[in-house]
DNA sequence: TCCATTGTTTCACCCTATGAAACCCTGTTA
DNA sequence: TAACAGGGTTTCATAGGGTGAAACAATGGA
């Protein structure tokens, strides 16, 4: 039963170290130990290796660890121009303008959901959503669309998966799944954020394989039921010139 | 003579192959053991490991190797509120309204500078700076700045660097220095990129510490030396601004 | 078909990452 | 002032695991 491993242990432990950086941003070396379950001198010969190729700062004030500059280093090189968060702004952005709401972009990452861009609505009261953000695929419009609309098999791959939520009704989520796949979108309204909603589409590209979901959200009173359903149309109509612009 | 490593040897070589990617953005296994000097088999658990936590994705295509989201979600915490390239925002944008001309923010990292945050001009002809960049401490309006500045020894520090060009002539650079030092702001004329003139202020927090450079870059056309030296004060203003702005 | 190139897997060796414990600091309490 | 607590740092013997040579597989030109 044993799958056999090909990775090297320490360089996990210190991207997981690393990954401590995803929530919150300053962390203590016993913290960190404690978090991840290691060594005090463990996590300090880590750090001090992450320090030394700039992935890792210390506050010398308060000692405690920060993300370095190679990170923001790294992160300019990861949008290119053909990466999908860099070539569907300006549609993303024309979304936004048409109907005034905040515009999101997500990937299926495993068995997660990752933001990969957003534009804000300019509204007063609008939905905010941050770049990078990584989600779980068991609620949230663009989730559904995500899982709806995926190859044959990840559906019930990731549904197969321990860390999917045990007390989700499976039958009637994929009833659910079946009927956004006919409709061919998927809406949620204070699902997994109380006061907000969303409609999403999906994006294929020429050979009809999903690569992303396509979201606008905003606050529920905006974003009625009724509403979201009007808007459907707008959200494939983008999310379809979107998947022709991709290669 | 042997300085003690406190560091973790496998890890540095993971961090060396994610570093790769700061320059081009996909590499084949092969490139990457070449470039690191390291043997096939050990680069290829380096890259399954770092596969495996996100680090990087492959190109299903090409079976090349690029950055993962893990990267993005880790940029996504790099910019906090406390973050000067958060907070000084707005000011560069005033400031580049003001100019029309490219607005750059510089910090030293160790021997070399780093871009955090960059507004570029609206003219046709312009300045094109990307946030991230690292680049040498010898040349550029900002390096003199974040040397002539620095904390008393880091000057005779980084210069000592075995790193720092040896054809430089010491005895101008560091009387340039001094001058740039009494003036207040320095500029540079097609120094590091033909084409290319900045001028370039300090940015001290409360305490009086150096924490960065703002720097107006253009085409040397534009920002001719003249030129340049009627900006200044708008730009050491700014740069003063700033400075209250933050902590 | 053969060759060239790249990615993958295996395996024995010995380097090196590990964690317990001791140590050093700085700030706090009695 | 001493005693304490809480962090970070250093040391060191041990064995666990990372390493690289070499063999293997999978491509895709020529």
């Amino acid at each position: 039963m044993e799958e056999e491993k090909r990775t090297v242990r320490a360089v996990e432990r210190a991207l997981d170290v690393l990954l401590c950086f995803t929530s919150g941003h300053e962390w203590g070396l016993t913290e960190i130990a404690g978090r991840i379950g290691l060594h005090k001198s463990t996590v300090h010969r880590l750090l001090a290796t992450l320090e030394d190729r700039g992935f890792v700062t210390r506050n010398m004030d308060t000692d405690k660890y920060r993300l370095g500059l190679s990170v923001l280093e790294l992160s300019a090189n990861l949008s290119r121009s053909d990466d999908p968060s860099v070539v569907l702004l300006p549609e993303m952005e024309r979304l936004r303008d048409q109907l005034s709401e905040t515009v999101s972009l997500y990937v299926r990452d495993r068995s997660e959901r990752v933001r990969i861009q957003a534009v804000q609505s300019t509204q007063a009261i609008r939905r905010v959503a941050t770049v990078g953000a990584r989600l779980p695929l068991s609620v949230g419009a663009s989730s559904k669309v995500l899982l709806a609309f995926a190859e044959s098999g990840v559906r019930g791959f990731i549904m197969a998966d321990p860390a999917w939520p045990s007390q989700l009704d499976r039958i009637a989520f994929v009833k659910q799944l079946d009927e956004i796949s006919a409709a061919g979108y998927a809406t949620s309204f204070e699902e997994r954020e109380p006061g907000a909603a969303a409609v999403s589409a999906p994006i294929f590209n020429r050979s009809g394989k999903l690569v992303a979901a396509l979201s606008v959200s905003g606050p529920s009173n905006r974003l009625t039921p009724d509403r979201m359903h009007e808007h459907a149309p707008a959200i494939i109509e983008a999310a379809h010139r979107m998947g022709t612009i991709l290669g």
